[in-house]
RNA sequence: GCCCCCAUAGCUCAACUGGAUAGAGCACCGGUCUUCGGAACCGGGUGUUAGAGGUUCAAAUCCUCUUGGGGGCGCCA
């Protein structure tokens, strides 16, 4: 809806005005009695305003034109609203975007199991994902495996401590799930443990988000950057634009200008570092999409500059990789916030959150607020099967659409829509809201945000709810009943598809 | 010490990206059931948008400083 009234009258100031600058369609507020409101027109004068309108009028959608400076607030008419909603049940083919997206998250270090805050960044990526997808991206959902490198090799002697019955070395790893890989190593050689654990370790993380239907296209192995010498190529290439240098035994990369200081890329025990690494796989990833998301928890911020600084002298833009970061989640049961300490046993892991509260209630929270807030998680909330619980609060309005349908002895994807000229006043907001649904997906894809999805949901059920107490949807009138349980079957639809991007189940009964 | 993010009603959060009188839910009080699902709806009030300046016709939003919370700054990953 916005995108078209947009489109509307940028026409007319363009035709018209002469004018192609910046201008807002925002929602009017209630005491303007109007719908929409542009500031279009605020910097014309009394005799463009007059023009201004009767252009406005002269499309036939607005039932009225109301000017207090410095907007133009716009009234429908419940035509252009009906008009406007029975496009949702056209099958538009999908726009193909030519951009491919590789969207990167998750990624964390097959070391030990998946806790909370990763969860958070997981059901970020998906979800974008599966916004992207809709929208007309191809997408690419991958996970960087740091499957080498010393956190492994610490894995690696903390299990042989493990099963030797020695204590586990200094910042080793330790926990259920590596005494039960200590426990099958039987007497694998070092190579072999580390492959093994490795193995064994995303196998659970994989078990892990597919709990909360999480699942990935590609698994982008570290170890094998190195093997196939990618590593070394992206040194050469580095060298080669001269942006290389070497100082105390080191090399170093010049990026000083983007980031505080220069970085190390190669030790001085001739070992490459992390980064070294990290700016091979963007390399590999710029040559398989054009746009690269990645999803890193917070405390990665400090890397960001020097990763885009280092591809920007790759030659790509740094602004094709976004990179989306989240704050921390904490766990709370009602007022008490859950202290986690691996040490007291307190520690709660993703797994234990999913399986006492599920998969709708772990979506539909950890993407309902904005990346970069922290967050409170509280699982007394989550689990509540009440009014209090938004996620209950949606899937009811689902439900209760398909409960009417049932009632009125039909299915919704058989009924046919018909009678829409019959929706009276009573349905403007509902009608306008299910017309934003659009607006929404793209203000998702524009900003990498689809914690909007979720507040739009729960404001599109609402006024669901609202309509529904105050007006009975099957009545002795046949006509008007296939008006009303036509726009019920456009309410529902829109639910699905929007529970189905959230990745939250759209029950039919609860 | 330097850098990044955050601060909105008692609580959890929105605010269409600089717009009008800052909105929802919960909590609290009262109401709505012979009718399609009461897991719902209606009504009631709450704000120095952490504080102080500044830019703008217009600031929760942008700039500066202060306070408080989180995080980051090694030839770590």
């Amino acid at each position: 809806m916005y995108g078209k009234l947009k489109n509307l009258i940028g026409k007319i100031l363009a035709e018209k005005f002469a004018f192609d600058g910046f201008f807002q369609v925002s929602p009017a507020p209630k005491f303007t009695g109007c719908d929409y409101a542009t500031n279009a027109g605020r910097k014309f004068d009394e005799n463009q305003l007059q023009a201004f309108r009767e252009e406005l009028l002269k499309t036939g959608i607005f039932e009225k034109v109301k000017f207090i400076p410095p907007f133009t607030n716009l009234k429908l008419k419940m035509d252009f609203l009906r008009n406007s909603f029975s496009e949702i049940f056209e099958e538009k083919p999908k726009t193909k975007r030519k951009e491919k997206i590789l969207i990167e998250f998750v990624s964390a270090n097959p070391t030990g199991l998946l806790h909370i805050g990763h969860l958070r960044g997981a059901v970020i990526g998906d979800t974008l994902s599966r916004i992207l997808k809709e929208s007309g991206f191809d997408v690419i959902k991958e996970y960087y495996v740091n499957d080498r490198g010393r956190q492994i090799d610490l894995l690696t002697q903390s299990i042989l401590a493990i099963k030797n019955k020695k204590p586990v070395p200094e910042g080793g790893y330790q926990g259920k799930e590596i005494e039960e890989i200590a426990e099958k190593i039987k007497d694998k050689s070092g190579e072999e443990i580390k492959e093994f654990a490795v193995a064994c370790l995303l196998d659970e993380i994989k078990k892990d988000l597919k709990k909360i239907d999480v699942e990935f296209d590609s698994f982008f192995s570290e170890k094998k950057l190195y093997e196939d010498k990618k590593v070394d190529e992206i040194l050469e290439i580095l060298k080669k634009k001269n942006a290389v240098f070497e100082k105390e035994g080191a090399l170093w990369l010049d990026v000083k200008e983007a980031d505080e200081k220069d970085r190390v890329l190669v030790k001085s025990d001739r070992s490459a570092t992390y980064f070294l690494s990290d700016i091979a796989y963007h390399y590999d990833k710029f040559k398989r999409a054009q746009i690269l998301i990645n999803i890193w928890g917070a405390d990665h911020h400090g890397y960001v500059a020097r990763v885009k600084k280092a591809i920007s002298i790759l030659g790509f833009n740094p602004e094709n990789l976004k990179v989306i970061l989240y704050q921390i989640v904490r766990l709370k049961r009602g007022n008490e916030v859950l202290k986690m300490s691996k040490r007291d046993g307190t520690y709660l892991l993703a797994r234990d959150v999913i399986d006492e509260v599920g998969r709708d209630a772990v979506r539909f929270f950890l993407i309902s607020r904005k990346a970069d807030a922290q967050f409170d998680f509280d699982l007394e909330l989550a689990k509540k099967k009440t009014n209090q619980n938004p996620v209950f609060y949606l899937q009811y309005a689902h439900a209760r659409i398909c409960s009417v349908f049932e009632k009125a002895k039909t299915k919704s994807e058989d009924f046919e829509v018909k009678n829409l000229n019959l929706l009276g006043e009573e349905t403007r907001e509902l009608l306008k809201k299910a017309c934003e649904f659009e607006d929404v997906l793209k203000n998702c894809v524009e900003d990498f945000s689809p914690h909007y999805l979720t507040v739009y949901l729960s404001e599109l059920a609402t006024l669901f709810h609202n309509f529904y107490e105050k007006t009975r949807v099957i009545t002795d009138d046949i006509e008007v009943t296939s008006a009303r349980l036509s726009l019920l079957k456009g309410i529902l639809q829109i639910l699905r598809r929007g529970l189905n991007l959230l990745g939250i189940s759209a029950p039919e009964k609860m």
